[in-house]
Order: C-alpha cells, then structure tokens, then sequence
RNA sequence: CGGGGCGUGGCUCAGCUUGGCAAGAGCGCUGCGUUCGGGACGCAGAGGUCGCCGGUUCAAAUCCGGCCGCCCCGACCA
C-alpha cells in the first residue's frame, strides 16, 4: 500500500534532452528523473528508478523462489587466488577490475561468482543427497567494459540476478537448466516482454548449453537468426545456416600467378577481376592452446571466433605478422592451405562447410606477392576438418531443418542460462560422494538475468513521444492523481479521498500536490508512465472526473462514485 | 585499442573561424505579485577559476602544445 504526495518526493524531470544519451531510454531515463551519470558506465538510481527496480527484482525473487532457489548474497570483492584456480585470472582479462589491499594482496570486484559459490560449496557440501541445491541472489556486478554505452543498457556497474545450480548428475542438471527457463519465461512473460529464447554460445563461462533471452528491439546490441519454417532461432555468433553455391563450371588448372602488393581481398579483384570475394579462400592463422591452427573460409564471410573456440576447447589468440610469416612463410595477404605447400603440411588446418566441393577459387600461395587461381577445394587444398568458422546471415538455408531460411531481428539480452558441467566443480574441488562410495565433482549450471538492463529493455519496447509506458507489472505507481489547481478547496479534497480509498484497495498512487501549472503536471504524469491518471478538473462540480489510458491515451469523463470500479476494470484488464 | 566529435552557471546551447570594451541566451533556481485544462506572465535577484596545466601575446573562452573527462562508430558481453 502506497501513497506518495509528489511535494514529499523527488522527481527531477526535465524538458530537453541530455546531451550524452542516445537512444530513447537513455535519453527517458534521464528526462524523468530516474538516472544521472557519476562516471562513464556508472549511474546513480533516483527514487524513481530504485522503485521499478524492486518491482523488476521482485518478480524475480518470486519465480526463483517458486522453482525452489534460495537466496543468497556473496561478496562482491573477490581473492585472486580463488581465480586462478579456475584459470580465470588470466581468461578474463582487463575487464575484471582488480585492486590490491593494504597489505598487497589482490583482489577483484566480481563480475560473475561461480568461483565464490562454488568454493563456498566445495566445504559446505559432502553427500548426494544434499543435491540439487538452487542458490542465487540479486547483486551489483562490476565489468570494465571495453565500451560502456547506452545508459544504463550496458554499463559497468549493474545490477544481476545470477543463479547456480549444484547436481550430483548431468540428468538432473538438465532438468534444473528446464526448469530455470521454465521460470525466465514467466519472468518476461509477467514483464510483458516481446521476447524470444535463442540458442547462445557460451563464451568466457563456459560449458555446452545454452540459452539466451531476448527482448526484441530495434536498437539491440544482438542479432538474432531465426528460421521463417521451424523453430530454431539463434545468436548470431552461435546460429548453423547453410550456404548454396551456384553450380560450378568444370574445374581449372591450378596455377600459381604474382600479385604484387595484394594484402587484401579488395586488392586481388583489382588484378583479376574474376576473383570475387566469394571466390576467394580467406586463410587465418590462429593460436590454440600451443599449436598453431589454419581457417579457411569464404572471402566474403566474417570468421566466428567464438564458435571456433567452442570447437578447439579453449581461447584463440592472434599471432604477429613476424610469426605468421615464420609459420607459413609469408606475411598475412599472401596465405593459403594448398597441398603441395612445404609450410603447410605440419599445421592442421580447417574449413567452413562453406567450401565443400567449390572450385575455380583463389587463394594465397605462401610466397609474398603470389596468388593461386583455379583452386579445387578437394583436389588442391589440405583439410583435416570441417566445421563451421563463419558467422551466418540472414538468407541462409536454416541449419537444423534444412527448409526454411534464416531471418534476422535485433534483440536486447537480458537473461542467459549455462549448463556448465564440471568444469568449476572440478578446479575447485568441489566433490560429492556418490552412493557407490565414490567421489565425483557436482555437475552445475548457471543462470543470470540482466535486472537493471531490464528497465532500460522495457523502455525501449514501450514509449511514445510523450515518455514512458510502463507496464502495470514494473510500473513505479499504478495512479497518478492530478488535480488542475491543488488551490481548489474541492479538487483538493477529491484528491485526499481518492488517494485514501485507492491505498486502502491495494493501489500504489501518485499525487501531484504541487503549486506548478497543469501543463506541467500532464506532461510529468505522461513522461514517468504510469498506467492510469485520473485528472480533477472543472467538471469536478458536476461530480465528475477523467480517467487517462498511458498507453493509448484515450481519456474518459466518469461520475466520481463510479471511479474505483472503473480503475479496478482498467487496472485488471491490463496486466493486474 | 583504432576512427570521429564534444567540454562555456544546475540543464540545453551561442560566442571561438578573424584574440580586445562587460562572458551571453533559453530553461531551471530564489523572492514578490498576477495566473491555474497541456512545460503561464510581470518585476526583482542569485549563480560561471570558459575541463586542467603550460606556452604565445600588451591582452586568451578564442591561437599553439600536453593532459584529463565524456559521447558516437568498430573489435567484446547481463
């Protein structure tokens, strides 16, 4: 029950943009007196925002708690050497903020906290039968993020759901990684999201299963790839399309030929101009682990680092240019995986489906200023493995049932799941022993959802030109009381007895009490979103009062006796 | 990190090219009065080391050098 006159708040709108912000809920966000900006990626939440924030993180705690999962809170600030045991000291790089105490020791601020639950677990937890256990909790994260932008959408210091989930095998890590996402799609579902649940890759967490959801928006940072006849849907960093090729015409002559100059594939078109970039073999080298590993894919395509490291097991590193030519015997722009090449015969080598059975292609001969032309992919060039390296598009065949083709959308993450496997319970020791007597790692799974992203997410998808249009679920009040002239003995009184009787009924209500000119009461009332006004006017003599729609706008002139059943009607209708 | 842009009262900006009288506007803020159905009006006020440091000059918001901060575009992620 809540009841807020709006002179006893603080809600520091403003009429133009700010001068920082970019996309609508930046700029909203801002306008309504919701965020300010300490430092780049780093917001302080009004009170505005601190209440939609309970609202979002409320709705979370409760489908958590309803599967089962216990709330926890752990430390932000985290040892290295508990990182190191799982590698991840080094893996995740600058983006871990990392200081040291008075003594020397090092530390980092927890972008993530497998290790710490884990750890934690990896003492508390003997037996089987304590399995599964479900902990998460709802906390700040911190990520030096190689580039905040947007608000609050991607910014440094946020705010997390992350969950972990703890299995004494895969199958019953299986049935907790379907029944989280069971619990995120009600979770958006109660939001009011348009979203959509994507395969996702796994990138620095790790593991083999995975899901994404995403809101869907225009200005996403993702883009999603989705069939137009089945159900499959993906990142783009992790979606499986298929490329048709056009039927070759008979297979040429291999011949190597000079290309003076030419480092990239723009150059080579310049000397042939038969030599497409389709029809090109783009050759990279890598590092993978300790060995060195050639890809080749189409001239045309984006390679996927992150499906190849999905692939190798672990990281890809670049080599410098000094190395590759040592490696392959030229520089980068000359490089190519043909047969009868000396260099190449040691290296492993893989290629995109992409390429299977093409002919008449280019590539580099691995002399500096040397090309080869009529290129068979099975005749000339060495392979030891097929698997996708490019990153798909839209107007692929779709992957996984081969009809349709793939579509694209850009979406906005905001939740993840990971099934992990061990590959944190065995760094870290964390064992159960088993019925037989035996002690075997627990099998995990994590789950996060992006708690503070969620209201920028939810801007972006429901706003016109006059602001925000919360949905009921996360909306800050329900009602927005606005009388004309507080001055008014009547309207005044109105407004009291309104707020008492729509408290009393469960009703969170906003009273704009202030000495400030209608205009500016209409304007903040539409700006900050809430779900219903009713506006106490002149027609308040003739015992009347006007209920105002947010999201439609429409506006309806009603007795004040009929007013509470109204706003129960409208209310439930939409979303209560 | 590479590329581009910006930094002048609380906010949004002008002034800078071509150095010079006194650093401006709108909004916001304070006081008084008039208003009260879509960011009202009048009067009177407060508020700025022109991001920082150095240089050039008789004189720098303006020219030069360095640094810092912030935003946008690309390679990374809730």
């Amino acid at each position: 029950m809540v009841c807020q006159y709006l002179s006893n708040y603080y809600l520091p709108t403003r009429k133009e943009d700010p001068r920082d912000a970019e996309i609508v809920s930046h700029r909203l966000m801002v306008r309504a007196g919701m965020i300010r900006k300490l430092s780049s990626g780093v917001y302080s939440f009004l009170p505005l925002a601190s209440r939609i924030q309970h609202k979002i993180d409320n709705i979370v705690r409760e489908e958590m708690d309803r599967i089962g999962g216990l709330e926890v809170k752990l430390p932000i600030i985290q040892p290295r050497e508990l990182w190191e045991k799982t590698g991840r000291w080094e893996l995740y790089g600058p983006e871990m903020m990392r200081f040291k105490d008075r003594r020397g020791a090092e530390y980092g601020l927890g972008p993530t906290h497998e290790e710490v639950i884990t750890d934690l677990l990896s003492y508390e937890v003997d037996s089987y039968r304590d399995c599964p256990l479900l902990f998460y909790q709802i906390a700040t994260k911190f990520r030096d993020e190689v580039r905040p932008r947007f608000g609050i959408m991607r910014s440094r210091e946020f705010s997390m759901k992350d969950a972990y989930s703890f299995h004494a095998d895969e199958e019953d890590a299986r049935k907790s990684y379907r029944e989280v996402e069971a619990a995120y799609c009600r979770i958006f579902d109660r939001i009011g999201f348009d979203y959509r649940k994507v395969e996702a890759a796994t990138g620095q967490i790790g593991g083999s299963l995975s899901h994404e959801f995403m809101v869907l928006a225009d200005t996403g940072e993702d883009l999603i790839l989705y069939c137009d006849s089945c159900s499959y849907a993906a990142n783009q960093e992790k979606a499986e399309g298929t490329v048709v090729m056009p039927e070759e015409e008979p297979a040429r002559e291999l011949e190597k030929f000079p290309t003076p100059g030419v480092k990239t594939i723009d150059d080579l078109i310049k000397i042939d101009s038969e030599a497409l970039p389709e029809r090109q073999v783009k050759t990279l080298v890598y590092r993978s682990g300790d060995r060195p590993l050639v890809l080749l894919l189409p001239g045309n395509y984006q390679l996927n680092e992150a499906a190849v490291e999905e692939q190798a097991g672990g990281p890809l590193s670049e080599y410098s240019e000094a190395e590759i030519k040592q490696l392959m015997g030229a520089y980068p722009g000359s490089l190519g995986a043909v047969k009868q090449d000396a260099a190449i015969k040691n290296l492993q080598v893989w290629a995109d489906p992409s390429l299977k059975g093409r002919s008449n292609l280019y590539t580099g001969a691995n002399i500096d200023g040397y090309h080869y032309r009529g290129v068979d992919v099975g005749r000339d060039l060495k392979i030891d493995r097929w698997c996708q390296l490019r990153v798909s598009i839209a107007g692929e065949q779709c992957g996984r049932c081969g009809n349709g083709k793939l579509q694209e959308q850009r979406g906005i993450e905001v939740g993840h799941i990971f099934y992990l496997g061990d590959r944190y319970s065995r760094s870290l020791d964390a064992d159960i022993t088993m019925d037989d007597g035996q002690k075997k790692p627990m099998i995990m799974g994590c789950y996060g959802i992006g708690t503070s992203r969620i209201m920028a997410a939810a801007i972006e998808q429901s706003h016109d030109d006059n602001g925000i249009i919360w949905p009921r679920s996360i909306a800050p009040f329900d009602i927005y009381i606005l009388p004309i002239s507080w001055a008014n003995d009547q309207q005044r009184k109105q407004a009291e007895e309104f707020a008492r009787i729509f408290e009393k009924q469960g009703y969170e209500v906003l009273v704009d009490d202030r000495d400030v000119s209608p205009g500016v009461k209409f304007n903040d009332s539409e700006l900050i979103g809430i779900p219903l006004r009713i506006t106490l006017g002149r027609a308040l003599e003739q015992g009347l009062v006007e209920l105002t729609d947010r999201a439609t706008g429409s506006t309806r002139e009603i007795p004040v006796e009929q007013c509470l059943e109204q706003v129960e009607v409208y209310l439930t209708e939409n979303g209560g």
